[in-house]
DNA sequence: GAAACGTGGGT
DNA sequence: TACCCAAGTTT
């Protein structure tokens, strides 16, 4: 397009992997998941794990998580041999939990071809929950392949470098070919990880800190003022509220909980019945029994937000209850529920102690 | 291409 | 408070 003709011409592209990779060299974020100055190559599947728990999801927020799978699942081998119900509730509060069920799938796969991940893009590609981001990370960073590793901190980056401002998810596509120039042959997982830095870190989405930035010479979104303006992104779409009813029955100390269906909304997870609310509409299956008013829960997910009225049994042993198991309360934080019935138990619990 | 799919933190 | 945002993938 007009701008990238125009910024190929302000500088050179090869220019931009040296300076990133010094700037890297001295700057790198130390965490957990990757190598030590000196070590040669990451594990794969450390480095893998952590790429899929990264998706959409902060560094901060991975962190803990990312130490308990290591810890009780130290390869590939042990997590595909792992229950599903274990690595779930280890997954709970973290989100998008299609990634856990491509992760235990994925991890199957590997174990069934003898435990190595494939080590080119293309094979890492075919394997479930690795899409073009994250074979290319994956490729780049733990086989040492020349990648172009594409996240939203590299689309802000070269976005900005090129003055690229064409809205997304429309500019993706010019946003990737002038990360391809800038690409290097050599070292593309340090590169990868750079540039993700230096988005984390100094170009920023809000407030940019251009002139602690290794690039801003060659930088067309600095010369033209305003880089914080890019990417231009398309407007959202509102969210609507939706209505439903959680239910608590509790029995000897004992609370009963469902497994959610494979797909959908919180899918596979362990959950608190409901009466069926879901993006589409408000629940209208409601439990027959008697019931009390427990309180209002009240969560945001991505499209939508949700109010929750709390109902607590009134007699239990006369509600015709849905098939799930009976947990105790005392220990009902370790069951793995998502936040939304997490928030309900607290709200129950927090109800007698006060 | 658009919609579905979670959550917690920053401003 | 309300909105934006984060190492995206799947359908």
């Amino acid at each position: 397009m007009q701008a990238r003709e125009e910024a190929a011409k302000s500088f050179d592209p090869e220019a931009i992997a040296p300076l990133l990779l010094a700037w890297y060299d001295t700057n790198a974020r130390r965490l957990p998941w990757r190598r030590l100055p000196g070590e040669e190559r990451q594990d794969p599947y450390r480095v893998w794990l952590s790429e899929v728990m990264l998706q959409q999801t902060t560094v901060a927020a991975v962190g803990p998580y990312y130490s308990k799978f290591t810890e009780v699942w130290p390869t590939v081998g042990d997590l595909a041999a792992a229950d599903d119900a274990d690595v779930m509730a280890a997954w709970a509060g973290l989100g998008y939990y299609a990634r856990a069920r491509n992760l235990l799938a994925c991890a199957r796969a590997v174990a069934a071809r003898g435990g190595n991940f494939p080590d080119t893009e293309a094979g890492l590609r075919e394997l479930p929950g690795l899409g073009e981001y994250t074979a290319a990370a994956v490729a780049a960073i733990a086989f040492g392949r020349r990648a172009v590793v594409v996240d939203a901190n590299v689309e802000r980056v070269v976005a900005r470098l090129f003055a690229i401002d064409e809205p997304l998810p429309a500019g993706k596509a010019a946003i990737r070919f002038a990360a391809g120039q800038v690409t290097p042959e050599e070292r593309a997982g340090d590169f990868a990880q750079g540039m993700m830095d230096l988005g984390a870190t100094i170009c920023t989405a809000r407030s940019p800190r251009c002139m602690l930035c290794p690039l801003r010479e060659g930088c067309r979104g600095y010369a033209q003022g305003s880089p914080e303006r890019l990417p231009v992104k398309a407007a959202k779409k509102a969210k609507p509220v939706r209505t439903g009813r959680v239910y608590w029955v509790e029995r000897d100390g004992k609370v009963l909980l469902v497994r959610r269906p494979g797909r959908g909304m919180l899918g596979g997870m362990r959950a608190l019945p409901d009466d069926g609310w879901s993006a589409k509409g408000d629940g209208a299956d409601a439990l027959a029994g008697d019931w009390r008013a427990g309180g209002i829960v009240r969560h945001g997910f991505t499209h939508f937000d949700l109010e929750l009225q709390l109902m607590l049994s009134v007699q239990p042993q006369a509600v015709s209850l849905p098939q799930g198991e009976w947990w105790p309360v005392e220990t009902i934080e370790a069951a793995g529920l998502p936040t939304v019935f997490a928030k309900a138990a607290r709200l129950v619990v927090a109800g007698r102690t006060d």
